[in-house]
DNA sequence: ACTCCTCTTGTCCACGTGGACAAGAGATTC
DNA sequence: GAATCTCTTGTCCACGTGGACAAGAGGAGT
């Protein structure tokens, strides 16, 4: 049924399927036959490629945050740090968020989502860290501890990013306001020179428009 | 096999020992079947008291953190405005976070559980606030925005738990450290003021010691 | 044309799931 | 003591699960 594929394609429409549905309904509740019948192929097929299931989330996990993440360096280092600052604290899409919320707690049982979890966590913390290191140097901000600052900015923005995408407490523009608001008092910055650059969700989203939710 | 027992009584144990379960294995993990083996019935008398699924597992949530906080209000209206903002700020146990954690996610797939995080969210973040004003009419502390100050310190602490509980990027020391740091910052308090005064996790616990992990 | 080799399929299994339901056990009321 | 009501049980169902495995399909290399 399904055209032959390279092993290498066919193993990332694979992960790019299980992350879709992960976005969806969760990692417990993705199952081999719902990610085979993403792709258009027997469930078999799919255990061909990872022995187990949670391998398989573990691995499409660690592979979509690769992606999301990738080139955001060089971005991040050719524009200028207030963009890049402003840029780092807000502009997550919501069903990435959705992925990371829920990866928070499936990581308890899954030794190595919890790796990945970690790794990238730590690499986002010094990517900020890193910004915030250009803006003390080019005297835009100051800092006496920058990744002491980056942690603290970090989990504010995961603390912020829950009331608003999981309990919709909040709308954007308030989750906005009070991590800039947070950052520009932390970091010795003129209160509202941070402000919104980019729309929201400019990379590729793992959940389809059509699929009804709203893209924030 | 099972002696018979108020139905109140049987509710309870119920929905306690569904709390216990979800406090392990999380939300989407907990059976009937599950329940009534920790309850030591059938798993059709589960289905006699609550309907669905759905709704025992979100009627749970509800009736524990009802539980958790009860009495709290009137704790933190005792002591001293330092030791109520110390142990609001602090003193959640590791198994309620987690359960916190696996509810930001499971909520996107259960409305129930949704309005009663929603509440309970709000309702903590009410009761900081009040903190934060009993600090500001007796002179210890300053804060234009009470309920701004609030949910920017709620997100914080909601941040640095993930951190702490689900990846173990941090340990407790430094989670306190980030967390009293930035409430100090807030809210104009001398440096060093704020200390963890209460032992952990001084309420009860769902998962009993015995199960292996550290209380922490 | 032939042989490998790997991808891919279809089918099987034992098990666990939420849910349904009739029958039984116990207390309470009359 | 009999009727009633609710809690409780055991058993049944259709379905979905992760996993296993033999057989087939289709290129690549010779």
């Amino acid at each position: 049924m399904a055209t032959r594929l390279h092993p290498a394609e066919r193993r990332e429409q694979i992960l790019d399927a299980t992350m879709r549905l992960v976005a969806r309904d969760g990692f417990a509740r993705v199952t081999l036959r719902d990610v085979a019948a993403e792709v258009g192929v027997v469930h078999g097929l799919i255990r061909h490629y990872f022995p187990t299931r949670e391998q398989l989330v573990a691995e499409a996990f660690d592979a979509a945050v690769r992606t999301e993440l990738a080139g955001d360096e060089e971005v991040a280092e050719r524009v200028e740090p207030f963009e890049a600052l402003a840029d780092w604290l807000t502009t997550t899409p919501s069903d990435h968020y959705f992925v990371w919320m829920d990866a928070w707690s499936e990581a308890q049982r899954n030794p190595e989502l919890l790796a990945s979890l970690t790794h990238h966590h730590r690499d986002c913390e010094h990517r900020l860290a890193r910004i915030i290191e250009r803006l003390t140097e080019s005297g835009l901000g100051a800092s006496d501890d920058p990744a002491a600052d980056a942690k603290m900015l970090t989990a504010l923005v995961d603390g912020i990013a829950v009331q608003h995408h999981a309990i919709g407490l909040i709308d954007r523009a308030q989750a906005d306001r009070v991590v800039y608001h947070a950052a520009e008092d932390r970091l010795g910055i003129r209160p509202g020179t941070l402000t919104r650059s980019r729309p929201t969700a400019a990379r590729g989203q793992w959940v389809a428009a059509a699929a009804g939710g709203t893209a924030d």
